[in-house]
DNA sequence: AATATTGTTCGTAGTTTTGCGAACAACAAA
DNA sequence: TTTGTTGTTCGCAAAACTACGAACAATATT
């Protein structure tokens, strides 16, 4: 029943966990700092980078485009990636409240 | 056969998708900012926060602790639950980094 | 028309995640 | 000692994730 209720979190809750689900996995970081590196590539470009089968590429890349980090357009007969630079500032952004929220509290590094 | 090819990833690429896997879910980025704002609390307060059950919040706790971003100590017969800070801070880093790098190039808002 | 290049989609397999209720463990209180 | 409180762990089910090879589609080239 997995995902059930996500209707009962705060949008911004959900805009965050939606972009960090996107980077949950090292192709996918892997994938986007080549993209930052280059501003715009080939993906043969992107799978010359991963150790992973062009199906699998293909998969990874399509996440990323559904959560609206990277941009793919097709140059017959070829594809032609790049950064969401309008969605990748959002989740940098919402990152930085994040991880600021939490700032303040941390002068002192001992807890429970 | 997920995850096998892990090791030919760089370690901080591993590392950032690592923390990012683990907010890659409402329910643990509310659990994280719940904490964020209490500094310490314990878990039946977390549990009142979330629309789920109390197994499953536990669940989440284990994930969140596996990942080091959080700390949980037993005070009978309750536990209490914190931010693992210095971890929060290696991950805001991290983060940070990740974003920073594709900022210089991001002048104009127009890609492929 | 036949061939080559580029990347997506399909079908499949195994693993992991998410979620729940029930059972349990550990301690406190009556 | 019995009862109550607190949270974890177990066992299960459904869905999502990761990965691959093979087949395919779309466009160039010969």
């Amino acid at each position: 029943m997995a995902y059930t209720k996500n209707i009962d979190y705060e949008p911004e809750v959900m805009e965050l966990a939606r972009f960090a689900k996107a980077m949950g996995h090292p192709a996918r970081i892997a994938i986007l700092k080549h993209l930052l590196s280059l501003d715009t590539c080939f993906f043969s470009s992107i799978n010359d980078e991963l150790p992973i089968a062009k199906a699998t590429v293909s998969q990874h890349l399509s996440e990323l485009k559904d959560a609206g980090l990277i941009h793919g357009s097709i140059e017959p007969p070829r594809v032609n990636y790049c950064i969401n630079k309008e969605n990748l500032v959002k989740a940098k952004k919402l990152f930085g409240k994040f991880f600021k929220a939490g700032m303040p509290g941390m002068k002192d590094f001992d807890c429970c």
